[in-house]
DNA sequence: GCGTCCAGGTCTACC
DNA sequence: GGTAGACCTGGACGC
């Protein structure tokens, strides 16, 4: 079924953004889905979004004159309720009230950061606003090469995603919780080639539909307490819960942590573990970049090529 | 062609 | 409480 437009938001679009550096970042990760479609010229995006209430609908976001202009589109009309949690939902996708004023003040100073702001001028975290979709995502990139986590994740999609057609164009969402929860583990894992995390994230899943907070009530805990509280899931560790959490969060894994350890003067032996400095080097990055340790590992994960480090 | 290693983690058994 | 080993799969590499 073709889904109609239903309501409309306009954000102004505040000093220090921008609108394609936020929704189509240099590194390539999707916004929000992996099949949302991007038109340069427009300069606008057809994606989707999952409401608390368990509707999903179709999002066109675009920019024009100093406006940030979002269409909504769903089978029927949106509740008071549902509108309240879009218009949340799209100023944190969007990041329009992220604090990056402060991050560039702090930036300017940094001699990593300095190099790579005026390029990623404007660029914006926009976080998450699915806890399962973020799961989905997370238990993806778990241990194996990403070309493999990629094919797992269109498989995934293609298998269990919810398909939503609008405006003349179709994409579609991750998974649902409910869905996963039915699906056998043997049917993912052939369907989806997912191995042993096909397993994890069924339990995940059934975890999640038996009751879990939502990212918005995780955000209303404190930051240590959200990610016990997300390590709870089975899978999910201290990684893949930095990963998921809205709190401000500074996720490294073994590839990552290489990265930091050479822009933050640590020397990771050859014949050591990389992972063996994760605590260390997430200490320095602390130490150096405080409440903005989030952005700026965005930043340096989407510039690597400036860095000398692609 | 075949065997081995290991990858953008996490859990569990064992000490 | 600390840690080695197992977990799916497939590409890279050595032989």
């Amino acid at each position: 079924m073709e889904l109609r437009r239903v309501a409309s938001y306009l954000f102004k679009k505040p000093p220090l953004y921008s609108f394609e550096l936020t929704i189509r970042k240099p590194a390539g990760w999707p916004w929000l889905t992996p099949t949302e479609i991007y038109d340069k010229e427009k300069r606008a995006i057809w994606s989707g979004l999952r409401l608390n209430s368990g509707r999903s609908v179709g999002l066109k976001a675009s920019e024009n004159k100093g406006k940030l202009a979002c269409e909504i589109f769903a089978s029927s009309k949106l509740t008071s309720d549902e509108r309240a949690d879009l218009r949340q939902k799209l100023e944190r996708a969007l990041g329009v009230r992220e604090d990056i004023a402060g991050f560039y003040k702090m930036a300017r100073r940094d001699k990593v950061l300095r190099k790579i702001i005026r390029k990623l001028w404007g660029m914006r975290e926009g976080y998450w606003n699915d806890l399962f979709s973020a799961l989905c995502l997370a238990v993806l990139l778990q241990m194996a090469p990403v070309k493999r986590s990629m094919d797992m994740m269109a498989a995934l999609l293609k298998h269990y995603g919810e398909r939503l057609r609008f405006d003349g164009k179709t994409i579609v969402l991750w998974p649902r919780a409910e869905r996963i929860a039915k699906a056998g583990v043997a049917e993912l894992k052939r369907k989806c080639n997912m191995g042993y995390r096909a397993k994890n994230l069924k339990k995940i899943a059934q975890q999640i539909v038996s009751g879990f907070p939502t990212l918005e009530e995780l955000e209303k805990l404190p930051p240590q307490a959200a990610k016990e509280k997300l390590m709870e899931l089975y899978g999910v560790g201290e990684y893949s819960a930095e990963m998921v959490s809205v709190h401000t969060s500074f996720p490294l894994d073994v590839w990552s942590v290489q990265i930091f350890a050479k822009l933050l003067g640590v020397k990771i032996p050859s014949d050591r573990d990389p992972r063996e400095y994760i605590e260390r080097v997430k200490a320095l990055a602390e130490k150096r970049w405080g409440k903005y340790k989030g952005i700026a590992l965005v930043y340096v994960l989407n510039a690597l090529p400036e860095l000398g480090l692609a």
